[in-house]
Parts: C-alpha cells; structure tokens; sequence
DNA sequence: TGATTAAACTAATATCATTAGTTAAAATAA
DNA sequence: TTATTTTAACTAATGATATTAGTTTAATCA
C-alpha cells in the first residue's frame, strides 16, 4: 500500500459524489467534509479540482439544470403540441424534482444571476415550453407570460409539496394535473 | 459603566431583530454570531431565550406565517368573494414576499411538520383561500386542490422571481396576473 | 532519464454552533 | 430592609466547518 495512493479523481466523479449527496442527504448536506469522506479523500484536496464549496454548487447548478432539460426534452419528444406536451414536461418536471430531492434545489440556486452556462439552459427550457404552448395561440408576449405561470405552478408545487406543505389527505398528483389543466384551460378560453 | 449590564431581552426583540437580519442580509445570515453582535451580546446569551439557532429558525417560521396570515386577511377583508377575493389574496401574498424576502422563506421552512403551531396558520390560512374561492362551486375535493394549484402558483412564481429566475425583460407584475386570472379562469371552465 | 505537472497530503487559521460552568443584577420572599 | 432565588448576561472550551499555504509523491511528457 503506497503512502499517498493516488486516486485520480475527475470532475465528473466528485460531481457525481456530490449529487448522491444532495439526493441522499439533502442539499444543505453537501459539505466539503462529508463530500471528501465519501470520496476518501481530506477536504482540501478537493481545491484541485474546483474553485471551493461555491465552485462545487455552481458545477451542481449547472449539471442539475442540464439533467433537468433533457428530461423535459425527452418528455416533449414525440408528443404533439398542445395540451398533450404541456402535460408530459409537466409529468416530467415533477418527477425530476421528486427523484432527484436535493440535486433539484440547486437547478435554482443561480450563484450568480447572470451565469452564461445557467442562462444557457434557462434559455433552453423556456424554449421548450414555448413550443409546448405554440398551439394555444398566444401572441410573443402572452406566450412569455403563460411560460413564467407554468414554471411558477410547477416549481411551486414541487417545492411546497417536498417541504411537507400539503397538509390534506388529498391525492398529490390529481391536485398537480387539475392544476396544470386548470391553468391551460383558462390560457386558451 | 457596570462590568456586566443586564439588557433584558426578550423572546419578541430577539425575533424582530433576526427578522431585520434575515430580511436585510438573507435567510442564510441568520446566525447566532450575526444575531448577537447586533443584539450587543455574545451568541451563548442567546441560548437562555431559545433553544439554539433550531429553536430561533423555529420562531421566525411562526413569525413569519403569523405575519403572512395577518396580511392575506387583511387583504381578504371587504373584498367579495371570487375573483375580485383571490386576486386581493394573491397580490397580498407577492407582496409579503417582496417586503419580506428573508422572513418569506422561514414561512415554508416547516422544521418539524408535525408542529402544531405551525400546522394551525398553514390551516387559517387554507380556509382564506376556501373562502375566496367559494362563488367557483367547486366540491369539496376539487376546493382543496384548486387552493393546493393557487399556493403553487403564488409561491412559485414568488420564489422564482426572488431568484432571478426569469430572464426574459417583461413586466413581472403583469405575468403574475395573467398567470393567476387564467388559473381561476380555468378552475371556472 | 529527467523535468514537469497533477493531485493527493499536512498544518494552520478563522468562523460557526454548542455546552458547561460562573457571576451579577433583578425580582421575590422573609 | 435583608436574604434568597431567578434571570440573563458572561468566559472558556470543544468540535465541525471552509479555507489557505506549503509539501510530497505519482504520473506524464519532453
């Protein structure tokens, strides 16, 4: 056994660690220490690879959005547009949250606001939903209002349903598809 | 100048004082080193008013759905029920947010969901909605989830604007709007 | 082979929360 | 008034955290 084995971690690998973490353990979990013990190494010989704890949830930031579009575009695939893609990114963007419970919060994080890599995706998925919404008909700025509403609707059902805020006996996924088509409905009529 | 005065705070003045701090610096800055240097004393006094920063964050969730409450009766009161109630509700609602940016989010933080304190503001303030939205005749289930879609949407697009999380340069007031007249427009068919 | 680079390390510092035990001021009881 | 108790501050110490600086060894490359 060598004295100072070298392990040649990459960035992939730690960032890979580092969302078993945030899933695992929660997001506010992905510490240096825990993240260097799951990888068996000491904490600072994670600043060979990344710029510190805020490089680490930057790259989590960006790896979390980019996870998180393509299942939206997979899920947008193949479907026509209209009510029936709306409802397959909206299927898709919840269980992305309830799959991946600590990787999700850092898709929101935006370390810094104006983040090219971030704004990238942002841009992208924005995209999708505009051609999700293409069918209903609404002029450039009715269709950027209506983006914004669906993503409010889906991020705060998924965040308010993750922090326990539900307090009723009440069937989760019925509550999110009548809302979904609730809010559809009223964009069209 | 006694060696050892007596300032006397308590429970309310501790809280007011993290509220300031968590509205001026974040939710984030909300610690017992930060909290003390502006109370003038050191972090141990703090543990003979709470138990701990747990027990403090505890306070500030009830403080601050308390708070959320107050403004969204406030803002229910003389408003006839329906459209005219939910649209008062919700501009109430953003606007807590916007003033409040730090306390807001201790109001969804839920530390333990089993609180009763807690579970008790979460329930006056679900029967405020319920209310609001009596005129749309919806049955009992479909109430709970429509007011299960209208949080969603309110905290959503609240927390996604505090984020930074829309790039797109539109007015955000009129997306929030749109966003909730289509709701309850589609909740009406 | 020899030099360079990469990626681990140790050691040290500063900031947290927290616990234990102490002290003085204020409130209360005799 | 005087004595006791309680309250609310304190100091000191511990352990976890991120971070920086400097070191060392293994792998790579000229």
């Amino acid at each position: 056994m060598s004295p100072r084995p070298k392990i040649a971690l990459d960035k992939n690998q730690i960032i890979q660690a580092a969302t078993e973490l945030a899933n695992e353990q929660g997001s506010e979990n992905v510490t240096l220490a825990l993240l260097a013990k799951k990888l068996n190494i000491k904490p600072p010989s994670l600043y060979n690879h990344f710029e510190g704890l805020p490089g680490i949830k930057r790259e989590l930031a960006i790896h979390s959005l980019e996870k998180l579009y393509n299942n939206l575009a997979g899920a947008a695939k193949g479907k026509s547009p209209g009510d029936e893609a709306v409802l397959g990114l909206s299927h898709a963007y919840l269980s992305f949250a309830r799959n991946n419970p600590g990787l999700y919060e850092f898709a929101l994080s935006a370390p810094d606001p104006a983040d090219g890599t971030v704004h990238h995706y942002g841009e992208k998925i924005v995209n999708l939903v505009l051609a999700a919404i293409l069918p209903f008909g609404l002029q450039q700025d009715e269709a950027i209002h209506a983006v914004r509403g669906l993503r409010s609707l889906m991020h705060g059902f998924a965040s308010l349903e993750k922090k326990g805020g539900f307090g009723m006996p009440l069937n989760l996924d019925e509550s999110y598809v009548l809302a979904v088509k609730s809010f559809i409905r009223g964009l069209q009529k």
